[in-house]
DNA sequence: AAATTCCTGAGTAAATTAGTCAGGAATTAA
DNA sequence: TTAATTCCTGACTAATTTACTCAGGAATTT
C-alpha cells in the first residue's frame, strides 16, 4: 500500500462512477474532463481496476464503465491497491529480511502499521459517500455544468 | 499527508534514536550504514526533523542527534508530516476549490480519510516500539553486529 | 457503414525520490 | 591548539515514479 496522488486519482474516479451507477455507463471522457485527469493516464489505471474486478467496460455507444460489484463492496483500500500494487509499506514485502536477511528494526512497526492502515482503508466502502445529500447535490449541479448524461435514457 | 517511502526513512532513523536514547547521541553515519540509508539523504530528512522541532544536533565528537522531546511525544505523523510537507490527501490543500473553483465530488471523501488518518498515525507514537522486547533485542544483536558504541560510556 | 467507446502498448515529459559532492561550523579530545 | 568528529548547508545529478501523449485496433450501437 502506497498512499499518493495516483490512488487519489483512481478513487475519484470510481466515485464518479459509483455516483452514476442509477444512471448508466459513465465514460472516461467524461471523467477525464469533469474530474480533470488525462484521459489516456485514466485508461492505464482503468486497465488495472478492470484486472482486479472493480470495474466492467461497457464498449460501443452508450457505453463506458460501470461498477463490477455493489458499492458497498468496494473499498478505498481495493481500489489503491489495484493501481498501487503495493500491499504493504516494509521494505521487504513483509518477508522480514529488510537489513541483510535480517529483521529491520522498524520492521515491527511497518508491518503493524501496514495491518491497521489497510483494515481502516477496507472499512470505508464507495458507498458511504454516495448517498450523502452533501454531495449528490453538488453531483446534479456539475453535471449540469458539463451537460452530461443529456440524450440517455435512465439505465436499468 | 503523503505516504510513501521517504516517510518510511524517516520514522525508521527516528526510531533508531529513539531505540538508543539511554546510551546517547546517534550519528547519522552509524544510521546510514545500520538501516541502509545514504548519509546525504539522511541529512536533508534531519534538516527538516530539526527544523520542525522534533531532534536535536549535538556537533563534534562523541555528537549525533538525540530527540527534541520525549518519545511519547512524538508521532508517526509528526515525521511524516516534517519531511513530506503535505497535511492533505485533497488536491486543492483544504481550499475546496479543487474543481475550477468549486469543490469536487470527492474534496469530503479526501478531506474526512485526511483527518482520520492524521488521527490515527498521530495515535502511534515512538515509544510504543521502543520497549518491546522483541524488538529491543534485535537492536542490541545488530548493534553488536554493527560494533556500534564501543567506546562510548552511557550518558546521562 | 459510421460513430462511439473500450482497450492496448509504446513512447515521452514532469515531478519526486534518492544519492553525490564539496565545503563550512561547532565541539571534543589529544 | 590542533586534529578529529560530527552536524549543517547548498548545489548538483541519477533513478524512479507519476502523468501524459500518441497511434491504432476491437467491440458495440445507431
Amino acid at each position: 500500500m502506497k498512499l499518493s496522488t495516483k490512488g487519489r486519482y483512481a478513487v475519484t474516479a470510481m466515485m464518479d462512477i459509483a455516483l452514476h451507477e442509477k444512471i448508466g455507463p459513465v465514460t472516461l471522457a467524461d471523467i477525464s474532463q469533469c474530474q480533470g485527469i488525462s484521459l489516456s493516464y485514466l485508461e492505464q489505471l482503468f486497465s488495472r481496476l478492470r484486472r482486479n474486478g472493480l470495474v466492467k467496460g461497457v464498449r460501443g455507444p452508450g457505453g463506458g464503465y460501470r461498477l463490477a460489484k455493489p458499492a458497498n463492496e468496494i473499498s478505498v483500500a481495493d481500489i489503491i491497491d489495484s493501481v498501487d500494487e503495493q500491499l504493504d509499506l516494509t521494505k521487504c514485502g513483509g518477508k522480514g529480511n529488510c537489513n541483510k536477511g535480517e529483521q529491520c528494526i522498524t520492521h515491527q512497526l511497518w508491518f503493524d502499521l501496514t495491518c491497521d492502515l489497510h483494515r481502516f482503508l477496507s472499512g470505508i466502502k464507495l458507498d458511504q459517500y454516495v448517498n450523502r445529500p452533501q454531495i449528490t447535490d453538488l453531483v446534479k449541479k456539475q453535471d449540469v455544468q458539463y451537460g452530461r448524461f443529456l440524450n440517455r435514457r435512465t439505465a436499468a
